[in-house]
DNA sequence: GTTTAGCACTCAAAAAGTTCGAGTGCTAAA
DNA sequence: TTTAGCACTCGAACTTTTTGAGTGCTAAAC
């Protein structure tokens, strides 16, 4: 079972799996020769094969149909097989790069290109989580007074994102009062990151001096409520791509799969994940939960502002998915929005 | 052909699209007899179905299967037939309010929390458009200074929806400076809608005192360039639920499907359209280009602040759908989120 | 004059039966 | 070790048969 891979095994199990991606159909031993020019009859090949299925890295639907590779065959094709094909040609780097630009300097508005981007280039999902609003570093704090008991803050990150957030309060504040308070936080939160905002603020409420100042203590509630919200944002993008897919041609898979990706919780987990470990991952069907049931892979990479990593990004498509293809696309597709992000 | 429509053809009109619409399947006469208590046989509701046909009002996929409801069979119930049953169970009405509530006072959120609330409750798609900003009322504006040429221009709308934007200024331009120009302006366009806003800048900045006053000018360029986007977003929920209707089953249908709601701009069209009206509406198939080829039907509803129609709200589904169940959803949520809006 | 029972007829969908061919594993010769 | 040869397998695709819901028409019943 364990006996190791020969480099004739290594080539031919490559066959199957480039022949798999393409046709989406069980590969045969003679389709193997014809299309690949192995000098061997496919006597040979079907022998190869056999062993190959025997270490666990293709199975056959039934007897008489060709074979296809398994998760741990794609494990296999993707570490040590598939290499050094990572270049993208000059005109898909340039399309790239035009597109991102277009976006302006809107961050959520550039993100949310970028997996539309992901999603034609790749012609399968795209998919950028937004930076988490705790990694980004606060710039600045407004308060404005819409109504007598309602505020809009308005809280400002140095890379230009905007969070917006209506606060009620009890007792009416005069916009005075509401300008000192900022020009207070302001002074006092400069460069942090929002993380230690948050905690600064909380260190701040408990402390002494508030006890005599009740603006002071005031100004600590609301900015606390303001930065409350930490919740990722998500941008799926090209969903309708993988309904041309042969392998999800029938509509109850295709349901479960609609239905997967509407609940955002899955996914985010998975790409938290992989803003664990820097630059391209992969993630392959069984090795996921969300992912195993659908028959679905994942390609993603981190991008970062500055040195910090903030974000993920990366393709959603079939386990039979074009790896050689799609991975230096989102890894352009990374390192780009992570000069486009750079502060100044 | 136009001879006018009996008690009883209505009646059996009605029969036959009830019994469609929770089938789905071509409908006989026989089956309309045992499942509506009509005093008739089989046979006499035969020959009425036959002028039925005449009519145009049902037409048979083949000569031996049960009929099926046209496009026109469709507008006599919504017009005439279907009526007073509007009404919605306490249950419902709960479940809507409590969930529209829970969404908290932000505008953007509030929308799309219905918007995914009609989707549920109706079980079809929820679609949402959000107020056209041209229709907001002014309130606040800010400047914040990013960097030494990057503002960020915040606007404020009386209803409490923001809309950030990211101004690149070619010369640097002090806080103080900043502060002062927003108060002018703040001072200049309160209480104007954003799209007379939008005329009194243009017409300010062609007039004498401009000349005289470069901080004024830049003062009114910034604030035409924030205020300049008016594209109407669209929050459209519940894509998968459409995918359990039956007559969607197919996977080149679904595809179709999927890929014109990609593109927005039509659904957009259709929605500024029934802006036009007040009121519950329903556009069913053939009557619209983007629902026509795709066999499925709109039902909205405009909601309002204050006395103003702002936006537009509904249901889009196939032409077979609940009508009598989806019309009181979406005007009661039409309804609601108009009382919700409200300024103050 | 409606309404209804009766009956021959139609036609899609489901079931059963055929054919076809890509693919396999095994054996024996190169 | 590789390959040619061959019998065998089995799903996909195509045909044929059966079934039954539904129709339209005619003639009798109300």
């Amino acid at each position: 079972m364990e006996e190791q891979l020969s480099e004739r095994g290594k080539r031919i199990l490559e066959a199957v799996i480039e022949d798999y991606i393409t046709t989406a159909e069980p590969v045969g031993s003679r389709t193997i020769t014809r299309s690949h020019a192995l000098a061997l009859s496919p006597a040979t090949v079907r022998n190869v094969m056999s062993d190959l299925e025997e270490m666990g890295l293709l199975t056959s639907p039934h007897t008489s149909a060709g074979r296809i590779p398994t998760d741990k065959a794609y494990r296999l094709y993707v570490n040590s097989i598939l290499e050094a094909k990572q270049n993208l040609t000059a005109g898909k780097r340039d399309e790239i790069r035009r597109r991102c630009r277009m976006a302006g300097r809107d961050p959520a508005e550039m993100l949310k290109e970028a997996s539309r981007l992901l999603s034609t280039t790749s012609s399968y999902m795209g998919v950028v989580m937004a930076p988490r609003m705790a990694a980004n570093v606060f710039h600045q704090m407004e308060f404005v007074k819409l109504s007598s008991h309602r505020i809009l803050a308005i809280l400002v990150s140095q890379n230009g994102t905007v969070q917006n957030r209506l606060l009620e309060t009890e007792e009416e504040l005069p916009q005075e009062d509401l300008v000192r308070m900022a020009n207070y936080l302001n002074g006092m939160l400069q460069g942090l990151t929002l993380a230690q905002v948050r905690e600064r603020l909380i260190a701040e409420m408990q402390s002494e001096k508030v006890r005599y100042d009740s603006m002071m203590a005031k100004a600590l509630a609301l900015s606390e409520q303001t930065i409350r919200t930490d919740s990722a944002e998500i941008f799926l993008e090209g969903q309708a791509n993988i309904l041309d897919q042969p392998e999800f041609a029938d509509t109850a898979k295709m349901r479960e799969i609609f239905r997967a990706f509407e609940k955002k919780s899955l996914l985010l987990d998975l790409l938290d994940r992989s803003m664990q470990a820097e630059g391209v991952q992969i993630f392959i069907g069984s090795e996921s939960p969300l992912l195993k049931m659908e028959g679905m892979s994942l390609v993603t990479s981190t991008y970062l502002t500055g040195k910090d990593t903030v974000g993920v990004l990366g393709v959603i498509g079939p386990t039979r998915m074009g790896y050689g293809r799609v991975i230096p696309i989102v890894d352009y597709t990374a390192k780009l929005i992570s000069r486009l992000l750079e502060t100044e």
